[in-house]
DNA sequence: CTTTGAAAATAACAACCGTTATGATAACGA
DNA sequence: TCGTTATCATAACGGTTGTTATTTTCAAAG
């Protein structure tokens, strides 16, 4: 007879509450992100959070995942239909942290990436998406077998890529006023395209 | 009258707290490094470390820097007498986390990287140290600028080889397996080198 | 040996943590 | 309208946190 659930306005709200724990961990690091303080920033009580999730690492590996899910997402759409090294490069390019919202993203992403070493749930979320993007950078190089040198060894330039990808990042985030955003495509198209040619 | 103070032992039962604080964010990471844990981690109480350090700040600095600093200090010395492409290679890659040691040396790098977006201190302090982390690469391509292309930007290149070099050390420090030790070695040292070929 | 102050341990503090329990509200079916 | 139940706010719980205060230990100077 009472109240039925609603799937959908549940999924809805547990985003909001991923919004919300991004937000409190890029004010107050991961350190300080509480459930309270998660609450306050949504402008829900604990609560809510508790009524959506069964506990606090619930909700941080929830709002973890969806970040980098939403970058292997983003980065499979544009790459997939055609695979090609300069739709790689601009999918890439658009996950730079070049504007604030990207920022944010890749703060979020630190901070999880941090915990990977002393909690095996954090390590095993980054080794399976790391896993697809991996995956996504062979198939790009794959595609353009014919225009690399014969004796280019495909995995492992799916990891430089990667490597230089994420260092880059990471150094943008920290240092914005050194790697500007027309830097970051300076610094990471020069590189794929001296890669490419090796 | 009394006892003196000593200041060597000061210096050196700091370096001690520094450590036990290592151990203490290698095993619960930095969020579950409390005063308690570290001073139980380094078998002393907590009277020593607050007597030795304002607060807890004070000595996540201390430790955080520690790192940092050592690093700097090796790449300088291994460079700064000869520089060269070859030396600096062969320091960076003495710094990868390729044993049990440099990948805890990793770990709390990353510890503190992540402090970074939402501490000030933090960000000085990494602004600092790579600042001169830059300065060294620059000085070792511009001992080789007769052997690079002659539209070669240095300080590009040099954002470029310490990208790679945080990228792909933290992908090795989460994912051992699949950045085994010779691994790191080939992935960088080819990436070296077709960038100095560039 | 006594005295003195550095070094360190212990104890106490309020504040905050994650979790759990409990109450209030409101939306829906009957 | 009434009863039921999803949703959410509030409150309380034991435990832990960083900090401060107090006490103990002990090496060396006098």
């Amino acid at each position: 007879m009472g109240r039925p659930p609603d799937p959908k306005r549940a999924e809805a709200r547990r985003a909001e509450v991923a919004a919300a724990t991004w937000r409190a961990i890029a004010r107050h690091g991961i350190e300080g992100a509480s459930l309270r303080t998660i609450a306050q920033e949504g402008g829900f009580s604990t609560g809510t959070l508790v009524y959506y999730f069964r506990n606090k690492q619930d909700i941080l590996l929830f709002a973890g995942r969806m970040v980098l899910d939403g970058v292997v997402t983003r980065v499979r759409q544009a790459v997939s239909p055609r695979p090609s090294l300069s739709a790689l490069e601009q999918a890439l390019l658009t996950e730079m942290p070049r504007n604030e919202k990207k920022r944010l993203g890749w703060t979020i992403w630190l901070a999880f990436t941090a915990q990977a070493p002393s909690s095996e749930l954090f390590r095993q979320e980054h080794e399976q998406r790391y896993a697809e993007l991996r995956a996504l950078v062979c198939m790009c190089l794959e595609a353009e077998r014919t225009r690399l040198a014969s004796d280019v060894d495909i995995g492992a330039e799916a990891k430089r890529i990667l490597g230089l990808f994420d260092g880059l990042g990471l150094h943008a985030l920290l240092e914005p006023g050194v790697y500007t955003g027309p830097d970051q495509v300076e610094l990471f198209q020069h590189a794929m395209r001296s890669l490419a040619r090796a």
